[in-house]
DNA sequence: TGGATTCAAATTGTATACATATTTACTGAT
DNA sequence: ATCAGTAAATATGTATACAATTTGAATCCA
């Protein structure tokens, strides 16, 4: 899967993006030791690009060091996660809140108008969801809410805490598609999205904050579904083996 | 060559906290290119430490890297800085609304006693207040809600906000000793830390959170007076030398 | 068997070398 | 004097080498 042709991105870069995608895919497992050597050698890089990718992946909570300095894998328990997406709903309502009280400029309404248009003809129809494209304007309206806010803080913020693992708005939307249970919340969550718009737009910043938190919460509810159900998720949804179930 | 006898000193994080302190301190000026070789004779270690120092301060958001991959010193505008107040404000709400909802338990009780008592005896008597110990105790009651809060999620990410520039919960209360503004603010403000201990206690979380929010208001109005203040506090708020007057 | 001990293998942290890319300075022409 | 073009200087990105440390295991002793 990996690209090496394209060089526009450096090698740390690179040995980021595939680094962090191994471990939330669960082909490490939580607690697993990741020598760099063989880290390097798996990802076709040396040791110096590697160190830089692990640096971060640290900072983003993905591995840990030891003591001894040696790497590995964190372990996420399901409150952890529960906080994370709480964490971010939080931060999605403050940037909502932010851009009803500041108000919007034309282009960034007429940007979110085209999203929940092209999102109404994916859910309303009786047509099979596309889910890949569902979920590319899922993540289009979320990082279009600290936009609106002309906060380049809280675009970074998010953009950040979308990397903690399963805390983005798009963590559930991918394998879980046989789900009927999970299918019809897609049509409820575009609802949300326009009530959403909606409050901004009319400057109301409390029932946009409001709003963005109770959004949140169906991420919880698809984790409860994605927990209960066995085996079939688990190495499905990026980053759920890291969770331990207890 | 050194000291590579102890790893809580490594060259990386040593570089890592110098560069931020020069930043902070504004030695370096906003926009300012920092060419690699140059900051790692002046940090005394090697370009291999430096460049992961410099790519946890890129995550900060504290140096950026211009296309070319040259490094030069972030600049922030006072929107910025007011955001990630508010972020903060908002973060620490969610983090006091989850330790009311949960409940604390008593060594967490006790221990915000202890803090809350130390810090009446510096602001209510009439003694010349210690300013290095209320900002060691008012950080203490910060990093205290997230951990009675129970979660390693908002202890992690308060932690990280705290890094950004002058989103801290100290970051207004070195270098304005002088302000008697600013030093009758300090008595105002432990009474909120009080009312938001009360709160929690109380298992009021909508209270909690809404003190949190008003609390961090307090930092809001620093910036301001900061700003207002010409040429003294420039030099001696950590981060203020990177914010654009415009 | 169980526990300490020693020693080889593996791993980390750092410095350095080097190829590539970029910036800067300089030259010369219009 | 201004601009384009070119060459030198400088910076970045990466691989590699190496010392110091840690791990793991085999050995020895009670």
């Amino acid at each position: 899967m990996t690209d090496s042709t394209h060089k526009s991105h450096s090698q740390a870069a690179r040995a980021l993006k595939s680094a962090r995608s191994l471990i939330l895919s669960g082909v490490f497992c939580p607690g697993e030791k990741l020598p760099e050597p063989l880290l390097a050698a798996r990802l076709g890089v040396s040791r110096t690009p590697l160190r830089e990718a692990l640096a971060i992946l640290e900072k983003e909570g993905l591995v840990e060091r030891q003591q001894s300095g040696r790497c590995q894998v964190s372990t996420y328990t399901i409150q952890d996660i529960v906080d994370a997406i709480e964490f971010r709903g939080t931060t999605e309502g403050l940037a909502a809140r932010l851009a009803a009280e500041r108000g919007i400029s034309n282009t960034h309404l007429a940007e979110c108008r085209e999203i929940l248009a092209d999102l109404d003809k994916l859910t309303d129809t009786k047509v099979e969801i596309k889910f890949e494209q569902y979920i590319e304007l899922n993540a289009a309206f979320h990082s279009w809410i600290p936009r609106a806010a002309s906060s380049i803080t809280l675009e970074r913020e998010l953009d950040r805490i979308g990397k903690l693992p399963l805390a983005s708005p798009s963590a559930f939307l991918e394998g879980q598609e046989d789900l009927p249970a999970f299918r019809k919340s897609l049509t409820f969550a575009q609802r949300q999205h326009r009530a959403i718009f909606d409050a901004i737009v009319a400057r109301e910043g409390a029932r946009a904050e409001a709003l963005c938190r109770e959004h949140a919460r169906l991420a919880r509810e698809n984790l409860s579904l994605a927990m209960a159900d066995e085996s079939l998720s688990r190495d499905k949804i990026p980053g759920l083996s890291l969770v331990t179930s207890n």
